[in-house]
DNA sequence: GTTCTAGAAC
DNA sequence: GTTCTAGAAC
């Protein structure tokens, strides 16, 4: 365990640390449980119970802790610490003498305001909204600590099961032990979908990894030093995550938990799994052979990249075998080796650095179904799932995707990994899709092209971060082998984040095209009876994808076609929109604009021919919007269009952004007018008409996002608890909104709320 | 899209 | 016991 610092005496040194979280993030929990079971003299220092079971003074904190510490305890400061001001004075009871520890409880907001919620909730009526505020505010000030603040330690933890392990790590701390320094785990800056929230923040994080120092980590069993600036991870970061962030200097070097110095190392390296030799049943040694094959072709190819098999146990069949046939053809050892260990955690828990690794994916590119894809899938968050689905809705045996991952996935900041290639290899197992039935003549050449695929997706990963010279990767311009019906796309799915756009155009094309009826009929159960959803997937007469709408979906589309028969509803009509009450309303004014184009189903189908339409549309529902604060002046609209609507037939949204109705019951009603899935009408308008189209945030994913109100940007944890706050919350709504005129009020309003 | 309702969360 | 969510049916 001594791996930082020998002991020098026979006594082992105190320790402090400070627990950094919420309230109701499980500070106490965590002293608690580690207190229990610790063979270690503890105190804790609670500000909340210091004064005889009441709340004191942080004065009396620190003089409780430093007579702890000077007795030999080793003290937990459990008072929430977010402030890096408000931990300063306990860092100095710390070094020389005692070893100063961060445990950062960073849990979902929601989660700490549950807790929260539910402690206080015998104190009177007030409970439920006054947590929230309370743990909203409080976070609007976290700061998270660094290393250069004098911690020796520092553990991130974001869920639950980072705490367990936490907990353990600290539980089994004997009196003579100490840990090893540095930061673990992984910080989180916020999640993609609430940049909004990041200006309420002092500080924001680059990801850890992207921006190590060479400083030298001394370790017991190995102390390569690697440390140089990766700037190309770097990019990658700052390009996906442009908005707010501001680079750092002094970002602390990260070092994994088994003790290794894994400090960045800029050589481009691909970590993947042995191809369909699990759950798909391929045969061993005709995968082996390939695998080696492949490896063979492409490793002299790819500059100073690395390619490392993976595989979780050193029982794997496939990986002796790799690893002697490797051998037999003298494949460079440092350019290609086999390792042990879970492909999800290779940096955390290995050592070893990949910047890229491959998943054995399903067709769908779902998460679940077990092994690699599962961990995977789960290792990467919500955020690959939606990566993935931007880049491709399915795969096929022999193709690969490549995934830019966004860097608040944990795989980015935890693991440094900027790319996940999914791959689907042959199936020989006769319970899965596609079940080749032993003809391993096609299976062999299926998963040479997996190979070929996922290769050269990383070959082009690394050809775009190294910006090597085009000539240099000679196999990117050799032509696949033309097998079946399907295999040459791959080279379109590789992408980077720059060019996203429209390699994900190209990649929807050739998929739509190549869908075979086998896919399709099974795509449609799966929508059918998983989602129990109506849209299922159509094929048009050209061959290309469509969607299907339910009997309930077809009521707008009816409207447009036939006004005249719902003058109930209907407010105008003229030649090019229908203009109506929404029949549900979700706020006080909620009107719809339809346009009566037949074949206009969704914000999907607009191209830029459609551009006059979409004007029209957006001065249509502007008239709309004038005339409604004319009459009342406090009211605030928004223009704009769901990524995936529900109903049939396009159409603009004109909403007041009080939300003030009945009729708003739930997340997907909140969150489809309050996250990415909206699309302002402005921002469409300048999509179609520079590119021809609108940029969809259609990803389910959003649906569930935690609900934040759509001024002050706080967490609420139900529906009625958002409603109530957004009945009250005056505060000026975020700054995004506030330009390009995407909010509309009252002219003596000029968009500055009191 | 809504309604209904089981059962989870409080 | 009551509130709230989420999935099925329409």
């Amino acid at each position: 365990m001594d791996v930082d610092e020998p002991a020098k005496g026979k006594e082992g040194k105190p320790i402090i640390v400070l627990l950094i979280g919420a309230p109701g993030s499980g500070k106490s929990t965590f002293c608690e449980q580690v207190m229990s079971s610790s063979t270690r003299p503890w105190v804790r220092v609670c500000q909340d119970t210091i004064k005889n079971g009441k709340a004191g003074t942080k004065a009396q904190c620190i003089d409780s802790a430093r007579s702890a510490l000077k007795n030999g305890k080793s003290v937990f400061i459990d008072r929430c610490n977010l402030e890096k001001e408000q931990r300063d004075e306990f860092v100095k009871l710390g070094r020389p003498q005692v070893d100063v520890h961060a445990v950062v409880l960073d849990l979902p907001v929601k989660l700490c305001i549950s807790r929260s919620v539910k402690r206080t909730g015998h104190e009177g009526n007030l409970q439920g909204g006054r947590a929230a505020a309370v743990v909203n505010r409080m976070l609007q000030k976290k700061e998270l600590p660094k290393l250069s603040e004098g911690y020796g330690r520092i553990t991130f933890c974001q869920n639950e099961s980072d705490v367990e392990s936490a907990i353990g790590t600290y539980s089994g701390l004997g009196p003579l032990d100490t840990l090893p320094h540095g930061s673990f785990g992984q910080k989180n800056p916020g999640a993609k979908v609430q940049l909004g929230i990041m200006k309420f923040l002092k500080k924001t994080d680059v990801p850890a990894n992207t921006e190590s120092t060479s400083k030298r980590v001394q370790d017991s069993d190995a102390s390569q030093v690697i440390g140089k600036r990766d700037t190309s991870l770097k990019e990658a970061c700052l390009v996906s995550e442009s908005a707010n962030m501001e680079s750092k200097k002094d970002e602390e070097p990260v070092i994994g938990s088994v003790g290794i110095d894994v400090s960045l190392n800029d050589t481009p390296t691909l970590a993947f799994p042995s191809i369909s030799t699990a759950d798909f049943q391929f045969d061993l040694e005709k995968a082996s052979d390939i695998i080696v094959e492949k490896v063979a072709e492409f490793v002299n190819k790819l500059g100073n990249a690395r390619l490392v098999l993976v595989d979780l146990t050193h029982k794997s069949k496939v990986l002796s075998l790799v690893r002697n046939k490797a051998a037999q053809k003298n494949i460079d050892s440092n350019r290609f080796f086999t390792f042990v260990g879970d492909i999800t955690k290779l940096h955390s828990e290995g050592g070893l650095r990949c910047n890229v690794i491959a998943n054995a994916a399903n067709w769908r590119l779902k998460p679940g179904g077990g092994g690699v894809n599962a961990a995977i899938f789960s290792a990467g968050g919500p955020t690959l799932e939606v990566a993935t689905k931007e880049q491709a809705k399915s795969l096929y045996p022999g193709n690969a995707v490549v995934v830019p991952l966004p860097s608040t996935s944990p795989l980015f900041c935890r693991e440094g990994v900027t790319h996940v290639i999914h791959v689907l290899g042959p199936n020989m197992n006769p319970q899965r899709p596609n079940y080749l039935d032993n003809d391993y003549s096609k299976g062999c050449k299926i998963l040479y092209e997996t190979y070929t695929s996922l290769f050269e997706g990383f070959a082009s990963i690394v050809r775009t971060q190294k910006k090597l010279p085009e000539g240099s990767i000679e196999i990117l311009q050799t032509k696949l082998s033309e097998p079946q019906d399907c295999s040459e796309s791959a080279p379109k799915t590789h992408s980077t984040n720059s060019d996203k756009k429209s390699k994900r155009e190209d990649l929807h094309e050739s998929e739509r095209s190549k869908r075979s009826k086998e896919y399709q009929d099974e795509a449609e159960n799966v929508s059918d009876s998983n989602t129990g959803k109506v849209n299922l997937s159509n094929i048009k007469s050209d061959g290309s994808k469509t969607k299907t709408w339910g009997s309930w979906a077809q009521v707008l589309y009816n409207i447009a076609m036939h006004p005249e028969k719902r003058k109930d509803v209907v407010l105008e009509i003229s030649e090019d929109v229908v203009i109506l009450h929404d029949i549900y309303p979700k706020a006080q004014k909620h009107l719809l604009v339809v346009a009566r184009d037949h074949g206009l189903d969704c914000l999907a189908d607009v191209r830029k021919e459609n551009l006059e339409l979409l004007r029209t549309m957006h001065a249509v529902g502007l008239k709309w919007a004038e005339k409604f604060l004319h009459d009342d002046s406090t009211l605030v609209f928004r223009l704009g269009y769901h990524s995936a609507p529900s109903m049939r037939q396009l159409h603009l949204h004109v909403i007041s952004q009080d939300f003030d109705s009945a009729h708003l019951k739930n997340k997907k009603h909140w969150n489809s007018f309050n996250t990415a899935f909206f699309r302002d009408s402005v921002d469409v308008l300048e999509e179609v008409s520079s590119d021809g189209k609108a940029i969809l945030n259609d990803d389910e994913s959003l649906m569930s996002v935690e609900l934040r109100c759509n001024r002050c940007r706080s967490v609420h944890p139900t529906i009625p608890k958002l409603k109530l706050h957004i009945g009250r919350c005056r505060a000026s709504f975020p700054n995004t909104l506030l330009q390009n005129g995407r909010l509309v009020t009252a002219p003596s309003n000029a968009n500055t709320d009191p």
